[in-house]
DNA sequence: GCAAATTAGTTAGCATAGCTAACTATAGTT
DNA sequence: AACTATAGTTAGCTATGCTAACTAATTTGC
């Protein structure tokens, strides 16, 4: 007798597992949330210049597909960091439609003075954990990590 | 001799646990929201709607604090459930300030299809997980929500 | 019992961040 | 040369966040 299609995945133990994930998600990044207020730059400027920072100069389609946002968001993103200073662009030279934008001095400090205040609050309470439970959050996280690189 | 102050909060293993904890979290909400589209409710409202639903009827305030959001955020989202039908605002018969805001049949119902499409999508993935590797992070799940329910 | 203080919510106005549709300008193709 | 495709921008909508200033109701103090 076939079963009903996939029927774990409503009402299963994973089922549970992904929606406790989920909720634990909102809620630690809407805790981190207030501390981006100290830089004066959103969370979503923030992290398209992490990417910059980390990964180097983009164009502003690399930077949108990246950050998985339409152009048109990206190109209002990088128009305020660039007021900021936090972001300089240059025209391509073998393609006058490309820019190419690279993070400032000044971005590259911002960046890391704000994560450090973010990261800083969160790792505050890791503090609190025992050791063993630290390391096996940890090891999820790794969990994790492999499992967005492959997402889809 | 004394060290300086916390230094492990910015240079430690910690540190970069807390980092990747913080990634891990906006990546996989980053890809999650894709979801919501299809319930035409955004995921905040979707978030107050939960509280409703899962905690029963609140006062805007209550609401608001619950959501970690001020009053005048709160109104505006509770004004627009309203508008959907997704929840009912009625008079508290012992002050007449307060609102008291209950889900509706059609708010609970939304909340729960929305709510399956978006941990659906998530619980599809960790479906690849080997049986192992998804005890440990239901485990590490457990440890971040109690951390959360603890925090400052 | 009435004036003052507090509390609950709303309104107005600002900024960020997401989208689509429609546009400009450049590059590539035929 | 003309068409097509690609890169970004502009305009305009919605949602979410905030603060400041307001209204209305309750509580408190004398």
């Amino acid at each position: 007798m076939a079963k009903v299609k996939l029927p774990e995945l409503e009402t299963g133990p994973v089922f549970a597992i992904a929606d406790q994930l989920h909720s634990a998600a909102i809620h630690l990044l809407r805790r981190l949330r207030k501390q981006d207020a100290a830089t004066g730059e959103g969370p979503a400027r923030l992290s398209a210049l992490s990417v910059l920072v980390f990964g180097g100069p983009r164009t502003l389609g690399e930077l949108a597909a990246a950050e998985q946002v339409k152009p048109p968001t990206m190109s209002r993103m990088v128009a305020g960091l660039a007021r900021s200073r936090l972001v300089v662009i240059t025209a391509d030279p073998h393609d006058a439609r490309r820019m190419r934008i690279r993070a400032t001095r000044k971005g590259t400090r911002l960046l890391h003075t704000g994560r450090r205040l973010r990261i800083a609050a969160l790792a505050a309470n890791l503090h609190s954990l025992a050791p063993e439970r630290l390391a096996k959050l940890a090891e999820a996280v790794e969990i994790l990590r492999a499992l967005l690189a492959g997402w889809n």
